[in-house]
DNA sequence: CCCGCATGGATTGTCTGACAATCTGACAAG
DNA sequence: CTTGTCAGATTGTCAGACAATCCATGCGGG
């Protein structure tokens, strides 16, 4: 096992399986918001669509229930998920535990998970100011937030706080199916990035749980539950 | 919707499908240890061991993978899930962050899940002094440290202690095929708690964090990596 | 008119059988 | 020692089928 042991160790092919290719578009759908949460995803209906069989289909679905995406209810088939009241408010808890640990971390984390942030929010902002989709702009927005948990140094807290985006997504989705534009947050979060750099982090999580509490109430609203 | 609109809210039938016992079997096989961790999966051999057509095992084994139990390799199969030294480690990390956050809000939390704290304690304890069976010792002792998670009121947080308890029962299952019992923490846990009634907070998110890293060590060394 | 019940269509859950694509391992050739 | 080739095993995907279940509609009785 010398240094030159594997000298191709970056290379990697992508072995994208038909399941896949189907799981991917219908997340692609559902964040296009061209599937309503509630829509039922009949498999003959998507087969014949996709062009797949339905065991293909069937796992593709099962992949989207096991992401949250969609819900499968026995003998009724698998429909797309519906964002409730109480799972906006939940989500946002939890985030804020996660990125908030991310936060105290500021000092003692990796310099290169500080420069990810910096970088996340610098992608973020020349995406407002360049005026990219609705789309684009909430991804980047929610990856500038996961890139705070990535200052945890943790790949499985990073790869809760995707599953966590994956459901504000699914909701955001929702919302822009009505209002189709998103937030400019840019500068609220360049705020919260001038508190770290200013080492200043009890007022950087302060600052971050009433912005997560607010997004929460926001989402709430815009999507018209209690 | 009055108080008697749902006078059997407790009652639940289980739907099981095929699908869910073959899994449920298969999890069940593996934290017994019946199951070496990297031992392929066959979907053949399973659909004939376990009674069913190969398309039913193969959507129980996309479950697993989903769960995180075992790895699937395009063309090459499903096998069991190896942890790997970094694995464990990053999990208690992770672990440190949901319970930690737990511990810290004991004041504000619910007395409802203060109180299944205390009783998942007592449970673990009462079964350490029967002598239950170290399958059962370990799913009390993880109860236990989930319910801390639970003093946030997150479902969500809770959700995700559960999947990263999953891996921790892996890699704790191939720990006991080679040394079949359980550490006795019962006192360690207990002394936790009374730090908790006794409202030193501090004191108990120390204790914490050492018994956790405690915990990463000694599973990593158990299972003989670096 | 409203309620309980049967009937039929639609959909899912599961099985059987099949075939192509791909991986593994061994063996021969350079 | 590396490369080419081949057979066997295994997975990925498909087609077709059937029973079980759910939904809605309509019918008869109170």
């Amino acid at each position: 096992m010398g240094p030159m042991s594997e000298p191709f160790a970056t290379l990697h092919l992508e072995h994208s399986s038909t399941v896949d290719r189907a799981a991917e578009e219908l997340r692609r759908a559902i964040f296009d918001g061209e599937l309503e949460s509630g829509t039922p995803l009949r498999e003959v209906a998507l087969a014949s669509s996709l062009g797949v069989s339905r065991p293909t289909v069937r796992e593709a679905l099962t992949v989207l229930v096991a992401e949250g995406l969609a819900t499968r209810e026995p003998h009724r088939g698998v429909s797309v998920s519906a964002p409730e009241a109480s799972s906006v408010r939940d989500v946002c808890a939890a985030r804020w535990v996660l990125e908030g640990a991310g936060v105290r971390r500021w000092r003692e984390a990796d310099e290169t998970h500080r420069q990810a942030v910096r970088t996340t929010l610098t992608a973020y902002t020349s995406a407002v100011r360049q005026g990219g989709s609705y789309q684009e702009l909430n991804e980047r927005h929610l990856a500038f937030h996961v890139s705070l948990v990535g200052l945890t140094g943790s790949p499985r807290l990073v790869a809760m706080a995707d599953e966590m985006v994956v459901e504000l997504k699914l909701a955001l989705a929702q919302v822009e199916r009505l209002r189709r534009n998103a937030h400019d947050e840019a500068d609220t979060h360049a705020a919260l990035v001038q508190l770290l750099e200013d080492d200043d982090i009890d007022g950087a999580s302060a600052f971050l749980e009433k912005h997560l509490e607010d997004a929460a109430a926001e989402i709430i609203e815009a999507l018209g539950l209690s």
